[in-house]
DNA sequence: ACCTGTCAAGTCTGG
DNA sequence: CCAGACTTGACAGGT
């Protein structure tokens, strides 16, 4: 089984690269000049777009393939004192440049929308802002030049004190998307409500692919073990997609903090898992959800090659034989 | 240079 | 019905 890593929107490794850098509505309204403020809005932009590019060079040259995008990328883009501005026109050469490059090498590449999006919501307003959260992100994504293989990852959402009319609402608001909104959609258990079974029930019957985040599953079971029966089942959301299944990995922060996220990833619970399911899945892609980011992806593969099953393939594969 | 509080968003809890 | 907690990276304002 091959197995690539991956790391979240930020890099530990490059100084003074923060694709997310913003402003505040406050410090927004306080400059007199609108059209100024705007205009330091857009500069913003440019340099979020300008620093993703120079991460995805980072990521090239240490050989990272898969990459998520910071959903920040556009400073108060949903803020209601901010409707009516479209600074896409604007945007448009940086997004191209960075689309350009990960097509050039390969890149796997997504977005993880914050989870304010959120379909299972009974408020409309709630509901639109989601909508318009989404379509969004896929702009940003037709933008780049990058097809249905670049993925928008959101979690099911709330449930309202009651789960058995959340599900019918949340796959009702999907259906009500474009269809080329929801070619991008993943969907991933989440660690407080969602469980890994319930999550996989709703992708099933959408048909739409499943992300594993295996620290969630730990902190939010519910009533399904995480066997290989269920893991062959996530596998298969993936089928048909020209795309190796995905999953989060990320370990708890502390013992009284299980379900904060640490520094670095613990290896010992992924191996558990990668050689539980090496027989039945010959690819696998491996988001690291740390703090230390790109740091913390380079300090578990080097734990891995120790392994006597692990060869390394590059900075960041393993093939675990 | 560093520290502390605030900001965006929506849900959930406690009162 | 409403205030506060939760979460995250970064701003904003103070020393």
């Amino acid at each position: 089984m091959i197995v690539r890593f991956g790391y979240v929107a930020m890099s530990m490794m490059v100084q003074n690269a923060s694709p997310s850098k913003t402003m505040t509505a406050t410090s927004f309204l306080k400059l007199a000049d609108r059209e100024a403020a705007v205009r330091k809005l857009e500069r913003i932009a440019e340099e979020n777009l300008a620093n993703t590019l120079r991460l995805l060079r980072h990521n090239r040259a240490y050989e990272v393939h898969l990459y998520r995008f910071s959903s920040k990328l556009i400073p108060l883009i949903s803020h209601e004192l901010l409707e009516g501005w479209n600074p896409f026109p604007l945007l448009e050469p940086g997004f191209r440049e960075i689309g350009d490059y990960v097509k050039e090498h390969g890149m796997r590449v997504s977005f993880h929308p914050d989870h304010f999006t959120v379909l299972s919501t009974p408020r409309e307003d709630v509901l639109r802002k989601s909508y318009e959260d989404l379509e969004r992100h896929v702009q940003m994504l037709d933008l780049m030049g990058l097809d249905d293989t670049a993925k928008c990852n959101i979690h099911i959402g709330g449930a309202y004190g009651n789960k058995e009319a959340a599900i019918p609402r949340f796959i009702a608001n999907f259906n009500k998307m474009d269809a080329h909104i929801k070619a991008h959609i993943t969907l991933e258990n989440d660690d407080k409500t969602f469980t890994t079974i319930e999550t996989l029930e709703v992708c099933e019957q959408l048909g739409v692919p499943m992300v594993l985040d295996i620290h969630h599953h730990q902190v939010n079971t519910g009533d399904g073990e995480l066997d290989l029966q269920l893991w062959e089942r996530i596998a298969r959301t993936w089928e048909g997609q020209h795309l190796a299944p995905k999953i989060h990995v990320s370990s708890p922060k502390s013992e009284k903090d299980q379900r904060g996220h640490a520094d670095y990833v613990e290896e010992v619970p992924l191996l558990r898992f990668l050689r539980m399911i090496r027989e039945v899945t010959p690819e696998l892609d491996v988001m690291i959800e740390a703090k230390m980011k790109d740091a913390s992806l380079f300090r578990l593969v080097d734990k891995l090659k120790r392994q006597e099953d692990v060869k390394l393939m590059d900075q960041t594969t393993i093939e675990l034989k």
